[in-house]
DNA sequence: TATCCTCGAGTTCC
DNA sequence: CTCGAGGATA
């Protein structure tokens, strides 16, 4: 009953979503609650996946109580998601002073602006906290969130609403404004805090970071009012008029209407003033009665904030300059080398344990061969070119205040009789051979799947939260999962609430399952029965194909059958090729159409070829695909004139450079193509347009200039 | 062919 | 968070 007959209309959809999450309710009570279940298990879990496929035919109308979003909950998730209006991103990093020229030169450029041009930069301190957004609608505050993935966070609005510093209502406000910026705790509070927790012999926390994230994290909002929280503004997410003009007054103008904002907040006029104010922010950081980790720059003018716009993952106008990282010395006692889904056989530091930056440490990653000889990935010498080894006395940093890492090892404590440390050249899970490809910086075990180590991988890879994030079936449970021999390939898992029948008493009897989340543990894998084809394509763990490659490819293909289908037929160009350059093979067909897709590259149709034709791996993925109803991806729908549109640029253009204008068209949800095609739509065209231009005209291609470009897309 | 940017795959600790 | 490398681009 899940597939058939799911309503058409939204309005039939929103009152049987409605009926479902009563009834379900109403279930979930009747035996939780009550531990007297009124329907079968049967029903019950049809109707959760009659639930499930109406949301996934009408997201739209997914109801903030959904069963869906509670299935499998464990308890600590007491707060509700919000998602972001905006995603609350995070900064590029910058470490030397290099790298502030650097980031003034990449803005320049973007604009297309000399080197002399007049730009101004805001440098304000970066608050080690955690970020908060407050939504204020008519100058009331409707919700608090954490930043969470960043697309996600966490409803935190109870305990922001204790915060001094977060105003509850605002006068003079825009309608709709999102306030962004930094909860912290200062030194004074932490301590006494700290001092009161001992006395009530509560736990004591690390650092004002950790105290201010678990205060703010609390579920009883009366805890949280105890706790001496601080809130900094410093940018904001949707508004419905702007704040002004510039950064700056931007900032000054949260102040009026009731936040706190930093004092050290400084406009500079070039990269010298930028360093001169981090230098003195620095000096100044001891001092300050509250922790800061560096110095973030903000392009001051909003216009060009908004021209800039953002790389994948960071804005273009903004960066963060760090502080140097925290140091400490220990002992290096020994190196382990793990293997990971790919094969490959990653070196971790054992140490001897450290408080660096206020967090005891205890491993650090070595990352390959080469690393641990004191050479990068260029040959270039790190550490002086002194290599590490067992027993050495070494010194450790996290980097980016999260990764910890060798910095330097200390020769003169090293004892006469050391021996470099010998990389193996078979993989310590299970003895295959370990082969360093020529010119590849990692070592990688051949055993394929033969391998368990791979294999445990690969499994946690399917089950993890960008692929089928099944509730309750984590990294823990998989390796016991395997162990146990219930689960060895990702169809195993959607058969175990049958195949276990038995087994689920198994499972009941093993310390941490009981009745409910044994049964919990099945309704949640039944709900990833649905599953987006994106999602499937990357569980599958697919060498090169990451997420984003395989949303990619999930937008290219309609279903599985026709991606397989492409792939098979280049298996077969490929067998035939007499010539297999990547050059030659791009000219065949399906392996060209492989190619054409934005993103692959030969490399990864070569990826793709190998996994998907070898016949143990076709025949598990097929075993998978048939307990699964694989959803196809919809094209991302745009009210924008341009988007799905092919765009190609050519000649100069005048107001705007290349990239900002490539960057704005993509923003707008346009392809944008360096040559013209048949599958070309839209060409622009500026001064000095040579064969680009007449090709469009021969093929009836619409072209306009760049005035006729910006007019198109303006409002947009 | 060289250079820039983005992605994939590895990592730690709470 | 960082490194290496794949892919796009000039």
């Amino acid at each position: 009953m899940t597939e058939d007959n799911l309503p058409i209309s939204p309005k039939d959809a929103a009152i049987e979503l409605e009926k479902l999450a009563r009834a379900i309710e109403r279930a979930n009570d009747a035996y939780f609650n009550k531990d007297a279940p009124q329907i079968s298990d049967a029903e019950f879990d049809a109707m959760k996946r009659r639930n499930a496929a109406i949301e996934a035919k009408f997201p739209d109308l997914k109801r903030t109580d959904s069963p869906s979003e509670k299935v499998g909950a464990a308890p600590s998730e007491g707060f509700q998601k919000i998602t972001h209006s905006i995603p609350m991103l995070s900064l590029g990093n910058a470490f030397a002073d290099e790298d502030v020229d650097e980031f003034d030169r990449s803005v320049r450029k973007f604009l297309g602006w000399s080197d002399t041009a007049e730009l101004s930069y805001t440098a304000e301190p970066k608050i080690d906290g955690l970020s908060l957004a407050l939504r204020y609608e008519n100058g009331r505050l409707i919700h608090a969130a954490t930043r969470g993935d960043g697309a996600t966070g966490e409803n935190v609005t109870a305990n922001a609403m204790t915060i001094g510093d977060i105003p509850a209502e605002l006068t003079d406000a825009p309608e709709l404004l999102e306030v962004r910026g930094e909860v912290y705790m200062s030194h004074e509070d932490f301590a006494a805090l700290n001092e009161r927790q001992a006395k009530a012999n509560e736990k004591t926390f690390a650092n004002p970071r950790n105290a201010a994230a678990g205060s703010l994290r609390q579920l009883n909002a009366e805890i949280t009012r105890g706790r001496p929280l601080r809130f900094f503004a410093y940018s904001w997410g949707s508004l419905s008029t702007p704040l002004a003009e510039t950064q700056m007054a931007a900032i000054t103008r949260l102040n009026e209407l009731g936040f706190s904002v930093n004092p050290l907040t400084k406009l500079c006029k070039s990269p010298s003033e930028m360093l001169a104010h981090y230098h003195s922010i620095e000096e100044q950081r001891a001092s300050l009665g509250y922790d800061i980790d560096g110095v973030v720059y903000k392009v001051d003018d909003l216009e060009l904030q908004r021209r800039l716009g953002f790389r994948s993952t960071t804005p273009r106008w903004a960066i963060a300059h760090k502080f140097p990282a925290e140091l400490a010395w220990t002992w290096l006692e020994d190196i382990d080398i793990q293997v990971g889904r790919t094969g490959a056989l990653s070196p971790v530091a054992r140490l001897k344990p450290v408080t660096v930056g206020g967090v005891v440490v205890s491993n650090a990653t070595l990352h390959n061969e080469d690393y641990i000889a004191g050479r990068d990935g260029n040959g270039a010498p790190i550490r002086n070119g002194n290599d590490v080894r067992k027993g050495d006395w070494v010194q450790v940093y996290r980097a980016g205040d999260v990764i910890p890492k060798i910095a330097d090892v200390d020769l003169s404590k090293r004892k006469p009789d050391s021996q470099p440390y010998v990389f193996p050249s078979i993989c310590p899970e299970c003895g295959s051979a370990a082969i360093r490809e020529e010119g590849d910086a990692i070592r990688r075990c051949t055993g394929g799947l033969i391998c368990p180590a791979q294999a445990i991988e690969k499994l946690k890879h399917f089950v993890s939260r960008a692929a089928f994030d099944i509730e309750g079936l984590g990294a823990k449970q998989v390796e016991q999962f395997f162990e146990d021999g219930w689960i060895r390939e990702p169809a195993d898992i959607f058969h175990m609430r049958e195949r276990f029948g038995s087994g689920v008493q198994q499972l009941k009897n093993r310390e941490g399952w009981g009745d409910k989340s044994a049964d919990n543990l099945f309704d949640a894998i039944d709900q990833r029965r649905d599953i987006a084809f994106n999602r499937f394509l990357f569980g599958l763990g697919i060498r090169h194909v990451g997420e984003a490659a395989a949303k990619d490819l999930a937008l290219h293909f309609a279903d599985l059958p026709a991606l397989l289908d492409v792939v098979d037929r280049a298996a077969i160009e490929l067998a035939e090729a007499e010539d297999k350059t990547p050059k030659a093979l791009a000219e065949l067909p399906a392996w060209g159409a492989l190619l054409s897709i934005d993103g692959v590259g030969h490399v990864m149709v070569s990826s793709l070829v190998t996994s998907l034709t070898q016949d143990h791996e076709r025949q598990s993925i097929n075993r998978l695909a048939s307990e699964l109803s694989i959803q196809s991806l919809d094209a991302p729908s745009s009210d924008s004139p341009v988007a799905g549109k092919t765009v190609v640029f050519t000649g100069s253009l005048e107001k705007m450079t290349r990239a900002e204008a490539k960057a704005r068209a993509e923003s707008l949800g346009a392809k944008v193509s360096g040559s013209v095609s048949a599958k070309t739509d839209l060409v622009v065209a500026g001064p000095g347009a040579g064969s680009k231009a007449k090709k469009a005209a021969d093929l009836g291609i619409e072209t306009l200039d760049e005035d006729g470009w910006l007019a198109l897309i303006e409002g947009a």
